[in-house]
DNA sequence: TAGATTGTTAATCGATTAACAATC
DNA sequence: TAGATTGTTAATCGATTAACAATC
């Protein structure tokens, strides 16, 4: 499968269907139309057939969707049917958030370990997960197979931890420092601007004042 | 100025201007053309133009962008200008690193109260706001002119919580919770939605290691 | 004035929707 | 077989980029 031309729109979109099925699968319904899955989800049908075929002819005409097999096909595609370990740098309050979250765990993501610099820190455990001086990065990296790592670190010192995390073989990072990280070609960053997404609500908050009056 | 046909494309866009703006800034940069600032931002200088002019002429030719003005002016497009009482459902971690979160009061985001149902939560304070009970709610928000809201709870109860929120006049939700809300036309709503965040990462992780081979 | 750079129109590119033949 | 619904092509719509006249 050729992953190269697939637009950025359907990705943004396929983890929202999972979602969907996942919620069908618990109500144990068996088979869907893309006619019905548009209603629940406010789309159209034609998007939703546009952008699974991008992937592969999961339906069958006449029937619909088998939603086990699209929840287990789409579960692939996001590459959640493998075990992926993962460090979190910063052990705030939102890493504590992240490490405390099972529902990672439950889709394969895997949090081996915590990283601050911050003594008081340093020896606690959220879930059983350790929290270890910045000093052991690299060493815990290299020695545990990790090839994700989120960023919960002020935006001062993200741009340099993001560097010692490519220089030790990290691929993927899930950035949530309020700044743009620049990083190889093979490495992938999803970040998660918190900041930006206030003000992207506050900004539709005056335009719904503006189109009241 | 009619907002009702400025694109989503170009609001997602606004908040990292600002960012950028405002980095600019604290360099005492005075002024800035669209070419400088799409070899920095990593975009055409033709979309930033093109941008920018949805809401104005702020440029002047021959000459560029003045930072601080256009800093400025982006913040009250953003509402940014004004400020937002907010409140937040839940008290857990996810709760508490915003309420930590020093930089949102900073744009005017002044978080007034956490609310839980967890006993052991109530009464504390994290830098000096307050955790209620649930039962307060309501009152709350009428009584401190609060019109917005993030919710930072389980998905079971994000639904009804949120609709408890939209009778009392909440216009805004920043939902954190792993679920779509639905509210009516005039409120507005952003999903953070970390699971899906973490899932198109790990799809680019493997797309990555993909083209590789 | 000459040079620089915007504001804006036109051209291109990409994404969404509509339509329908294929097929279960 | 008849009915339903996909997979897929074509049409539409929207967003991005290129180009350049306006103008500081």
């Amino acid at each position: 499968m050729d992953r190269k031309n697939i637009s950025k729109a359907v990705i943004q979109r396929l983890p929202r269907y999972y979602r969907y099925l996942g919620e069908l699968l618990e109500e144990q319904t068996l088979r869907i139309s893309s006619q019905e899955l548009s209603e629940r989800m406010h789309v159209t049908s034609s998007q939703i057939r546009q952008d699974l075929n991008q992937f592969g002819g999961f339906g069958q005409q006449g029937y619909g969707y088998n939603v086990e097999v699209l929840y287990h096909e789409i579960g692939k595609i996001l590459g959640i049917d493998r075990k992926h370990n993962m460090i979190v740098v910063g052990a705030g309050n939102l890493a504590q958030a992240i490490a405390n979250y099972t529902n990672f765990e439950r889709r394969g993501f895997v949090i081996r370990a915590l990283f601050d610099r911050d003594p008081k820190l340093i020896g606690r455990t959220f879930r059983d997960i350790p929290v270890y001086p910045m000093e052991q990065l690299e060493t815990f990296i290299r020695e545990n197979d990790i090839h994700m790592a989120a960023i919960c670190i002020p935006k001062g010192s993200a741009i340099p931890v993001a560097e010692r995390l490519v220089s030790c073989g990290i691929k993927a990072i899930w950035n949530f420092a309020h700044t743009d990280l620049n990083v190889p070609e093979d490495v992938v960053v999803e970040n998660v601007h918190l900041s930006e997404s206030l003000m992207r609500l506050s900004y539709r908050l005056a335009g719904s004042d503006a189109k009241e009056e």
